[in-house]
DNA sequence: ACGTGTGAACTCGTTCACAGCC
DNA sequence: GGCTGTGAACGAGTTCACACGT
């Protein structure tokens, strides 16, 4: 299919045509009226939008289990990121290969950034570590950093921070959760165990991410 | 200080008085004009609308990295969860205790999940196995799923689905960063290495977090 | 006098609807 | 005829502003 429709793009992704169109519309005038969307230069466009052409190199400080797993997640190398370097303060740790990649110390954490002209960073350590780590890297050039250590880290003017707290995401299913258990069932002792499968709750949001349907207060 | 006032509350969280005192209002009028909102009686009843006074037993199914830095991650006891039952399909890991917990072989699963009334569970499993054990937690009586594989899991009505997307957090700082690049040299060939600390870029917003700030596409 | 609770005004993003081009 | 691109209509959600309770 070398073509495409606003219309069966919109299907696809659950959303109305107008809005992506009008979305669209922001990038230039891809489409071909009467015709549609020529596929490949569209996913070249929105790629090139988002950096995804771009190459990113990226630091890791903090490998254990989630560093880890971060520097093994496939996913990055193909949305343009590039795992420059694993760093860790533990000296046992320096060498070690995770994912195929040494561990480096700390010590080496400003050559490494200058050396690979790194702006984005990822935090995995313990939460009393994580500020120090940031400042660090701010220090030697970063200007993003991924925060996935339970604490909001103060940062100069300039340098985002994105703070991910895996536990939030839990927080909204249960959120959900008690909404379909207590449906009927107004006791308020009545564990989240007791009204298990309520039916064909039939849950209108079937996207499935962390934008939208987040759970601000609603009303009782 | 034993009560606080709308204002100071909205200036502690970043966001207009107005907003929270109409949010509070949906849960009830628990705040006492001239006054403010008793401290502990607001943190009580916001605690019970989001379900942070219920024990939320779970099960993390999937114990590589990514699971067992789940399965070790302190966040999660505060906020009512009980890590129920980690679960593997590797017979070797049987047994091994993660994060002080003995890991379970993907054979007990039903059994597990009925056993402790379990309705929310969490895959960290490699893609390739996410759907599979979905429908087997679905089967079991799971009406929640919190699925960090890369796949779109496609799940009965009546059961939420949330996606946790590692490299999408990455995207978006690089989205940004892209931006701060891009700000006057508009050379498209530019290495985002490039020009770094572009002076003091004031980025409006000072939020941490996923909600909000979400880059849709914007003008060029 | 002070601060909540809330109708009214407003803002901004989405949706409609159609003119314009292929 | 079909589908894009976009001004205009609409609506959800935010902010204003003030009446009311303490």
């Amino acid at each position: 299919m070398p073509t495409v429709s606003s219309e069966e793009l919109a299907a696809a992704a659950g959303v109305n045509s107008a809005k992506l169109r009008k979305d669209f519309s922001y990038l230039g005038s891809y489409g071909t009226r009467g015709v549609g969307y020529d596929v490949e230069y569209l996913v070249y466009q929105i790629s090139r939008e988002l950096g995804l052409t771009q190459d990113w190199p990226v630091v890791i400080v903090g490998i254990g289990n989630l560093g880890a797993a971060l520097a093994n997640y496939g996913g990055f190398a193909s949305r343009g990121f590039r795992v420059a370097a694993l760093i860790d303060a533990d000296p046992a740790m320096a060498g070690k290969p995770v994912a195929g990649i040494p561990v480096q110390h700390a010590d080496e954490l400003e050559r490494i950034i200058q050396d690979n002209g790194v702006s984005i960073g990822v935090i995995a350590t313990p939460a009393g570590a994580a500020q120090a780590v940031c400042d660090r890297l701010v220090g030697a050039g970063v200007t993003s950093i991924l925060n996935f250590a339970p604490t909001v880290l103060t940062v100069p003017d300039g340098v985002d921070v994105r703070k991910v707290d895996l536990s939030i995401e839990l927080q909204i299913l249960a959120f959900h959760e008690q909404r379909k258990a207590g449906e009927e069932a107004h006791a308020d002792g009545a564990g989240p165990a007791a009204a298990r499968r309520t039916g064909t709750g039939s849950d209108a949001s079937a996207d499935q991410g962390p934008d939208g349907d987040v759970p601000a207060v609603m009303p009782a």
